[in-house]
DNA sequence: GGCCGACTAGACAGCGCTGTCATAAACAGG
DNA sequence: CCTGTTTATGACAGCGCTGTCTAGTCGGCC
């Protein structure tokens, strides 16, 4: 069986194609009975309309294309990001009826912006979502920009810029773990600073000095270590924080590898965790379930935020695009093992 | 600017518009000074063709759907699965210049054979790849077959039927598995099954047995468990099979986790892996370079599947769909640390 | 020189929809 | 009952391409 086009369910129906085309689209000024008319003529066809003929007659294609950075979408440890983000997209495409397609990028190539229009310019999506670290990558942004699609950029850092995207309250949650640790006691907290490179960084020790100042606790340099994200600058951190003889009986690193080194660390200096040393980290990552003691850490809500992203870009299609907003999705505390009471000495 | 289209192009190069649709698809019959004239007007303009036009006009879309499915993407264990399947398909896409798009899907629910004929006539792609375990779902191949799109099932077991599909030669990997053990001086080389609804479980265990066999050792029910594919149920198998006091001095199970449950048991038991025992898995997740000693176990071309799948489905496209055929990626061992030669007692 | 075939190029319909506009029907109100 | 307005429907163009068919051009060969 051939599929059914339009005209066979405007025959059918005995009417024109132009009121089957309207009753599809819920558009308004339809009799209630033409109507049913048609809506049975649709099911008894089984119609589906064509979306390449959609696309063409009505400038609008029912696509969000989610961009995301090419090689790094590969390594197992990133793995749980792309995941997490197709997933929220997914969702949101799901309800709205619109299709996703992924584009991993690798953004060092020269030609990238010429890729991207090519990309866009082809497949006309509605809209296009952005994920970290692209986000931040200005050619591309510039690139897509250009071509006036409707962009939201994702990224748990705060982006920089006046275009739509999608953020988390990093500062704030991070204020709060800190605060967390502080009221279980620790007066000596310690901070792993990240990759100088990455945006989150910043607003991730900011917030650890709010939280400190929020905690009546007083910030000192001798508590902040850098590190570069990676297991082993944490464990390089936390050797210099825990040979001091006034040592810190609680650790924040930055992310959850740097904190699982320090958990290594700790483990190899025989100071219990958490009995004589909190830890926590941040992002979540598989990891943080995995290693003992299980890392308290902070939850990045990888989905939610690619689910809103494809809403802001979905909506803005619907209304005419609305002032330049950045959306803010809650990260949260997850409260496992590697955190408790302060050692009493 | 307003983008270009195959008119604009047209008229700067003073040709007709099908003179530059055969540049542009590289169809023969063009003079070499006209097709470089229409060249350099595409350039020049950038143009792009709109695939949405070239899907209606020519019945072709560039563009194949990778259905999986939808829940056990997201659960970490396995979205490196869906993940590796994701980055060959998009390779051969890419090289291809086809688009992918993905769909999850929940094949529990009653709908999926009408969501999925919805889907395929809405966009309409050139192929489909059907990912384990939906690749052996009845209803839905049934359904995408009856839309007459053409299809590759991709699946680390073998798939039954006759249509194309891509798998591995996971029967023959194992017994080169229990070969490799063999050689290593095992004589007593025990067995565990996983979840008998896996089909690949059945082609493992006959590897096993072909290894055996080729390795002049015998086969004996009493070195062969049967567990359910989880953590749990290695460690129960593992236990079963260590307590025998005539035990083996090598466990293959058949999937990572069994065998990251041997593991343990063999930690809790005080049987050095690999001195007094060895231990195999398969699958080769990720899980497998996280434990100690790291796992021995075959590696499945995942990435390499999808792609094979993909380019099936782009080749059959192009010559008219051949005849039915099973692509077979081969699997690879990869030898770590949980294995070594047998003890000497 | 005339005819045939191989190349090359263009005219044109039409893929299956949506947008626009015209038209018809229904409904007010005076 | 007629005009003015709203509501319901249809006619038709056209989105930007490709497929088909036709027409012209060129050389080769008898």
């Amino acid at each position: 069986m051939p599929k059914a086009t339009i005209d066979d369910v405007a025959e059918l129906a005995g009417v024109s194609i132009k009121t089957v085309s309207r009753v599809f689209n819920r558009e308004p000024n339809v009799r209630e009975s033409t109507r049913d008319k048609v809506q049975r003529a649709i099911s008894e066809l089984n119609y589906q309309p064509n979306k390449a003929a959609q696309n063409l007659a009505g400038h609008r294609s029912r696509l969000i294309v989610l961009i995301y950075d090419d090689p790094s979408a590969y390594e197992i440890p990133s793995a749980g990001f792309i995941i997490r983000m197709q997933e929220g997209a997914l969702r949101a495409c799901r309800t709205a009826n619109y299709e996703l397609l992924i584009h991993p990028c690798r953004y060092r190539i020269k030609d990238v912006a010429k890729e991207m229009k090519a990309l866009i310019e082809q497949v006309r999506p509605d809209g296009i979502v952005l994920a970290a670290p692209l986000s931040n990558v200005r050619k591309i942004v510039t690139a897509i920009e250009e071509t006036d699609t409707p962009l939201v950029r994702v990224s748990p850092g705060k982006t920089n810029g006046k275009l739509f995207s999608v953020a988390t309250n990093d500062r704030e949650v991070c204020a709060e773990m800190t605060r967390f640790l502080a009221s279980l006691g620790h007066k000596k907290i310690a901070f792993i600073m990240g990759h100088p490179e990455h945006k989150a960084v910043g607003n991730r020790f900011l917030g650890y000095k709010d939280g400190l100042e929020q905690s009546g606790l007083s910030f000192s340099e001798d508590l902040v270590a850098s590190g570069d994200n990676s297991i082993l600058s944490g464990e390089a951190c936390a050797a210099t924080l825990l040979k001091r003889k006034d040592r810190p009986t609680a650790i924040f690193a930055a992310n959850d590898d740097m904190a699982a080194g320090v958990i290594r660390v700790a483990d190899r200096l025989n100071i219990e965790v958490p009995g004589q040393l909190s830890v926590a980290g941040c992002d979540d990552i598989a990891l943080a379930q995995q290693i003992y003691p299980a890392l308290t850490t902070i939850n990045q809500p990888l989905a939610a935020m690619a689910d809103q992203a494809v809403m802001l870009l979905i909506d803005s299609a619907r209304k005419s695009r609305t002032t330049q907003e950045t959306a803010v999705v809650p990260a949260t505390l997850k409260v496992r093992e590697s955190t408790g009471p302060a050692p009493k000495d």
